[in-house]
DNA sequence: GTGAATGTTAACAG
DNA sequence: CCTGTTAACATTCA
C-alpha cells in the first residue's frame, strides 16, 4: 500500500477523525497505549511515508511497511498492531509500526524534501544530491532524507519519464538532467496521489513492471544486488551516464 | 503450494 | 567503531 501518496490519501480519509477523543487504544505492536486513552487527536499529519497523529501529550508515528494496511471503521479477521477507537468509529491498522515520537515533530522532519509537501525545495534537495557525487541515481531517489515519500513505484516511473538510466552516476548527470528528474518525481507522485483520490488505486505505469514501455521500446529488469529491489528501464530510451 | 510485492530496521560479519 | 550485507517482520494476491 505505501509509498507516499498513499500516506498522504490515508490523511485526507482520516480527516474526519481530527479533534476527537479517544476511548480506547491498542495493539499488538511493541508501544504502549496506556497515555493516549482519553486524549483528544488534535491533528494528523504526514511526512515522506510517515504518518502522524498528534495527541495532547505526544505523537505517535504510523509506518506501513510493504504490507501495512490502515481501515476504518471496518475490520479484518487478524489482529490489529495498532488502533484507535473512539465513542463512533475506529481506526484499524494492520501489520503497521507505531511508535512514540522521542522528540518534537519541528526537530525530527524537515519538509523541504517530502515530495508531497507545498514546502518542497527544489534547490534545498538539488543541492543535497549534488553531495552525493560518486553514488547511483536509483539509490539517491530512495533516500528518505533527500526525497521523502518516493518508493520504488515512483523511483522507476521518475526515471523512465527523465530518460535517465537508473544506475547513472550523480556527478556525471548533468543539471538540466537533475532538475527534470526532481520535477518528474513531483509530477508523477501528483499522478499517483490523484488516481488514488479519484478510484482507490494507482496503476498508472509507463515502465514499471511492464514489458514495453509507453514508448514501444523493450524494458530492462534488474534486481538491486544490496536491496533485492527491481528497477524497470528502457535501455532505448534512458541514457546512462557514467 | 510458491513466489513476489508499494519498506525499514535489527543483527551480524568483517 | 564503522560499513556493508543479510535476515526478519507479517499479509495478500496471482
Amino acid at each position: 500500500m505505501p509509498e507516499g501518496p498513499s500516506i498522504l490519501h490515508l490523511k485526507d480519509e482520516l480527516k474526519s477523525f481530527k479533534g476527537r477523543i479517544v476511548k480506547r487504544a491498542g495493539g499488538y505492536g511493541p508501544m504502549p497505549t496506556a497515555w493516549i486513552k482519553g486524549k483528544k487527536l488534535i491533528n494528523i499529519e504526514s511526512w515522506g511515508k510517515h504518518l502522524l497523529l498528534i495527541f495532547t501529550n505526544g505523537v505517535v508515528k504510523v509506518h506501513l511497511g510493504l504490507f501495512g494496511d490502515v481501515l476504518i471503521n471496518e475490520r479484518k479477521k487478524v489482529n490489529r498492531s495498532f488502533f484507535l477507537e473512539f465513542v463512533k468509529g475506529e481506526i484499524n491498522g494492520y501489520v503497521v509500526t507505531a511508535s512514540k515520537l522521542k522528540k518534537t515533530v519541528e526537530e525530527l522532519y524537515d519538509w523541504r524534501t517530502d515530495i508531497l509537501s507545498r514546502k518542497f525545495d527544489r534547490a534545498w534537495v538539488k543541492k543535497l544530491i549534488k553531495e552525493k557525487t560518486g553514488e547511483t541515481i536509483d539509490d539517491i531517489l530512495m533516500d528518505q532524507d533527500i526525497f521523502s515519500g518516493v518508493g520504488n513505484k515512483i523511483r522507476n516511473e521518475a526515471l523512465y519519464r527523465a530518460a535517465i538510466h537508473p544506475q547513472s552516476v550523480i556527478g556525471k548527470i548533468p543539471a538540466a538532467k537533475i532538475t527534470k528528474l526532481i520535477n518528474e518525481v513531483i509530477n508523477y507522485a501528483t499522478i499517483f496521489y490523484k488516481q488514488l483520490s479519484k478510484t482507490g488505486v494507482n496503476d498508472f505505469f509507463q515502465v514499471y513492471q511492464q514489458e514495453y514501455a509507453a514508448d514501444g521500446s523493450e524494458v530492462t529488469m534488474k534486481v538491486l544486488p544490496k536491496t533485492k529491489r527491481k528497477i524497470f528501464f528502457s535501455e532505448h530510451r534512458q541514457k546512462l551516464y557514467v
